[in-house]
DNA sequence: TTGTATGTAAACAAATTGTAAACAAAATTA
DNA sequence: TAATTTTGTTTACAATTTGTTTACATACAA
């Protein structure tokens, strides 16, 4: 299910928007200013954005411009609602980095074809059964491992713990994630057991690719 | 200890749910029908309610439209409860403002799993895991803060700290809120701590984005 | 001025992580 | 099945980072 965050500071419109696009099986997501739809957006990563582009507190604008430059989401559709005569917003709009606009006032059928075209124009698949991140390749399905298109063999542990920090690079994964998602539950092994593995990935890919978050975890770098 | 809040009529369901439920470390309340479970909830200010939805005096999806109108309960969970046949009422039940649903025959083991992750899911949408104030990003999935949009790697209790100071820009936090917050209940460290670590935020971040209010604590400026 | 609260560099203490090497377990091969 | 190889785990200690305190400086208000 499509994930879109509707970024609004008038009710009714957030509510017009929300209805229309629900009853079309969308998730939604509000906020009421761009501030907050930037939380949002890192919060539930929506597959489009719907954003007003006069807001309070932070405007549509900024706010694309802020997301654009965070790389987690510089592929997130932007969609942008404007007042009709504002024509030049819409260059503004499109030099900030959005994807298309909407005219106001807003034409349910209009809108939902529109926001339909547009997803479907950038579908893409999320049953990733293949990582690439940096130099660094990770197949499930081959279950091989690629640095800089060589293959380098990976033990199943240390497939597994890759594959986690692959599977969103740049979040933090601590000991304890790590030990659920790579070791299973109910399975208990030392402290140190996590740092000898998470060295071996070092010393198989290139240094400091994986990073030590000092009393936290470990992440791949961005 | 997460406190649900069971409605339905039939008695031996309600006690097949309290079992199951009890068994796993829930606080359970009860009621027999729509009426008597809007009046519980208003008392024990439940986490989750279950609900079936046909009952008499007030069925299920009525008591939830007037749950989720009062402002004070309109974030509280509700589970249904719908016979498996009755896709149409799935609708319905979503509509009300109903969060998921289980179908009839329940499974003990399903409704502990969905019961859990509901609720799970609840508390990661309820904490935010990233702030944006001012120049300063606060990203605490990544670990990470920028300012400017540039990288600065900050230690674990810098981070704490910062963010709690982040958390509500403009409040002044005492010592002791941030002793309670940041260094937590039981244990005691020097007054002068804080200050040297305000003192290394300030260094990483902007100075007089801290600012001091002598008697009293911190804060960032608004 | 005097007293109180805060700032700060530097020393020190504690906690966390890195790493080599030995050991154990599992998988593979003969 | 036994031997061999590979993979996984632990240990013990080194290295590093982080956290705390100290001792004194500074600012500010009464």
């Amino acid at each position: 299910m499509k994930k879109i965050l509707i970024v609004d500071d008038e009710p009714d419109i957030l509510e017009f928007l929300s209805y229309n696009l629900q009853k079309e099986g969308f998730k939604i997501y509000t906020a009421s200013d761009g501030k907050i739809g930037l939380e949002k957006t890192n919060k539930y990563k929506p597959d489009l954005i719907i954003a007003d582009v006069m807001m309070p507190n932070m405007d549509g604008i900024e706010m694309c411009e802020k997301i654009r430059s965070n790389k987690d989401f510089d592929s997130v559709l932007i969609l942008f609602l404007t007042a009709r005569s504002e024509d030049y917003t819409h260059i503004a709009v499109l030099e900030s980095g959005a994807d298309d606009f909407i005219s106001k006032p807003i034409k349910p059928k209009l809108l939902v074809i529109k926001v339909k075209s547009i997803l479907r124009r950038f579908e893409i698949d999320n049953k990733k059964t293949f990582y690439c991140h940096k130099e660094v390749e990770l197949d499930i399905a081959k279950h091989c491992v690629k640095i800089n298109g060589k293959d380098v063999p990976f033990a199943r542990k240390e497939f597994d713990l890759l594959k986690l920090l692959i599977s969103t690079p740049g979040k933090v994964f601590t000991r304890g994630d790590i030990l659920e998602q790579v070791w299973g539950t109910d399975i208990y092994v030392g402290d140190r057991t996590i740092d000898v593995h998470i060295n071996r990935l070092r010393d198989k890919i290139y240094q400091d690719y994986i990073k030590t978050i000092k009393g936290i975890g470990y992440k791949l770098t961005d």
